[in-house]
DNA sequence: CGCACGCAGTCAGGTTATTTGCAGACAAGC
DNA sequence: GCTTGTCTGCAAATAACCTGACTGCGTGCG
């Protein structure tokens, strides 16, 4: 896994909702969903996902509508098709309003995770600088400038979800389910034993200050 | 359309080529084209074309392997596998030969030009060569000046993996993919057996150190 | 046939990097 | 000044990886 993304999936058929959201999480990634295009409307884009993955036949509307929505709505995130109709203009209609890639059912889990993978993986390039700073995914770490260091993969895990949205305040319970494995118990303090270790490790990157600061009883932000 | 490109095309079907070439030079880019795979890692290295296509299903070898040779060649554009398979362990392999898309036959043609585009147009920047090793596909194994070593065939498509990307991480899951057989039941610590030996010949090479690295609990690097 | 050989896969034990938990110092807010 | 939450340094526990040796399988050769 290169990253750690947020994913939000709209999907009405309530089997394959659970068994994709638990795929994302398993990968490791946060998963935000939608049943309806209305709710995907109205909750993807305070969400500002990675990715975007969406059912074109929903109940309540067509996904491309959806989608055209989202993107008047500011987001900018790429998105993905999910659909059963696989005629040629159901394609090209899919990429014409604002889709980035298409997969038609059934497909193959790991297919899909591997398409999800390679959209967060433009976009991330596109973004990730924050101030200079980036996560690194070939390295596995974060660089600035010339300099750059290695990062265990818990940390890993622990900057992208904080540079995935800077100036955002993560609640220490979204870190922890971002970094660890679903289910982990993780001791109250363990989060900040990392937190330590990798202010430690940017500052050996001796960038402007700054950087991972605490909000107290509710979390961290990257400024 | 955005651009004009060069697009390398690799294909011993001799109607769909020409349909294909066709296609892609109405479109005003200029085309290069070869039957075979061995036509292909001879010619597409010199032409650095923006994208390449491959199909898999080639006469004289596995399109994957091509796509290997041409990385190992230094080659870095994107490359989009045509193939008829489409069972999972196909297409799962072919992201992790190193292929950036993936198009079962039959497929429209507006699809393939839509997705050509797609990757022409996030085609990532030139990467760093490998310190002077080099594949050697005729005696199925590593060459550095004028030593060589042979490698088995489990060994060459692991180095050949590591070697298409070099500085870039590849996940242990990643290398199983490219080195076995799709759905081969590999024991956790096979790999590092490898990875054993193949350091062990590379240095019977004695070129610079380094080689391949491990990053802990990701996979290795080579550098 | 019987043998040697190279390749592929396994195992057990040693060696590290990573992860976790503790316990005391510190700082913020009431 | 007291409480609560966070920081810090450290050491134990764990997991990942390395290593060397061993087994089984097939191929080719005498």
């Amino acid at each position: 896994m290169e990253g750690v993304w947020t994913i939000a999936l709209c999907e009405d058929d309530e089997a394959l909702r659970s068994v994709l959201a638990r795929a994302f999480r398993a990968e490791g990634h946060s998963v935000v969903l939608a049943r309806t295009g209305q709710e995907a409307v109205r909750g993807f884009p305070s969400a500002t996902p990675d990715v975007t993955v969406i059912d074109v036949g929903l109940p309540d509307s067509d996904g491309r509508d959806v989608c055209l929505a989202l993107r008047a709505a500011g987001l900018t995130t790429p998105v993905l098709f999910l659909t059963a109709l696989d005629a040629l203009h159901d394609k090209i209609s899919g990429f014409q309003s604002g889709g980035d890639d298409y997969l038609t059912k059934p497909f193959e889990l790991p297919e899909l995770l591997v398409r999800v993978a390679a959209l967060a993986r433009r976009r991330a390039g596109d973004t990730a600088t924050n101030r200079g700073l980036r996560l690194d995914p070939d390295r596995h770490g974060v660089a600035l400038g010339e300099r750059a260091v290695a990062l265990t993969p818990i940390e890993y895990r622990l900057v992208g979800r904080l540079l995935s949205r800077p100036g955002e305040v993560v609640r220490r319970q979204a870190l922890v389910a971002a970094a660890w494995p679903p289910g982990a118990s993780v001791h109250e303090n363990t989060l900040d034993s990392y937190i330590r270790r990798l202010r430690e490790k940017l500052v050996s990157l001796d960038g402007p200050p700054g950087g991972i600061e605490t909000v107290r009883g509710v979390g961290y932000v990257w400024r």
